[in-house]
DNA sequence: CGATAAAGTTCTATTTTAGAACTGTCAATA
DNA sequence: TATTGACAGTTCTAAAATAGAACTTTATCG
């Protein structure tokens, strides 16, 4: 696959994963929603090579995930904000946390929790329907071609006859 | 960073990315959603090499993210099924495309549009509070240590530290 | 003046990936 | 019987990405 035009791939996820779906990314992304700004905190908490951070966060510029802000002159310094685009990447975040939470702790427990100013309490992230507000799970959702779509291909209209027919399942 | 280890790492989301965070688990968990199952149609639809491909069945197989059960004898041949701990990736991969229909859409339009069977309609995912119901943002949340914690990072303390005293903000 | 800080850039060695061909087993076909 | 093809990988080499360390630039501090 061509990664540079994986952002042109007419499929939402692959267009995300285009911006996020690297290695680091996502550990950057963490550390900026814990207010981290600056090429070397970055550098220092993530342990990422200074070569990689600099191309990743002009990534995530490019993309418009993060801001390149002066916050002083003479030497001029930048530091890297969310923008509303990346704020709006804290469902993904709260998702994967929460599933590493589920599947991933260890004995001592979780590393990390999280308190809704809202209500004052300790909360997990669950995710609903915009519709009818219950929670969603992949069995009860049905999938349509939608207007950016492309006709879908013989491997998959082959999968999906595969399994009308199966009664075996997941 | 040392990869091979990125799971033992005091952090759910650095776990996470261990299982997830490569260019392609992501797509191939996708095709999973979509009812593919087999090596030559991941193969096939995704265009992703043959060596790459067994190498992140293995993984995912390995992390319990897929089962990979044989589906006739002679010659004996497997297919790979997400397991519960694979179903529970929904909402990643659900926040993940909704991400990328607001953010990444072209003028045509979403690729693809999600029906809810529950209530028939068609939906957006929306994360919400587990204890109150409300929608969750970055802003609402606060983070504490956990019992499995280390104590966190001189950098990330000062970055903390920097974030109090300033009023500039996100 | 020398030391330190921030935000990168440059360099080489190692690792990962791409792209294509190859292997082994069996079933179906000519 | 010989041939063809499907499936699920493995093996090979060239190209690309990454790791790890040193270096650069501008400016402040003691």
């Amino acid at each position: 696959m061509k990664w540079d035009t994986l952002e042109e791939e007419p499929c939402s996820l692959a267009r995300t994963v285009a911006v996020i779906g690297d290695r680091w990314s996502l550990l950057i992304l963490r550390e900026c929603f814990l207010r981290i700004r600056r090429f070397d905190e970055f550098q220092a908490s993530l342990g990422i090579t200074r070569h990689l951070l600099a191309d990743r966060l002009k990534k995530l510029v490019r993309f418009g995930v993060l801001r390149r802000i002066p916050y002083q002159e003479s030497p001029k310094r930048y530091e890297y904000i969310l923008t509303q685009k990346g704020l709006d990447l804290y469902p993904i975040i709260m998702s994967i946390v929460h599933w590493g939470n589920i599947h991933m702790v260890d004995s001592r427990g979780r590393p990390m929790l999280h308190e809704h100013k809202n209500c004052g309490k300790m909360f997990d992230p669950v995710m609903v329907c915009s519709e009818c507000g219950e929670p969603l799970t992949a069995k009860a959702v049905h999938v349509h071609p939608g207007p950016g779509a492309r006709q879908s291909s013989p491997v998959q209209a082959k999968a999906q006859e595969r399994a009308r027919k199966s009664f075996a399942s997941t």
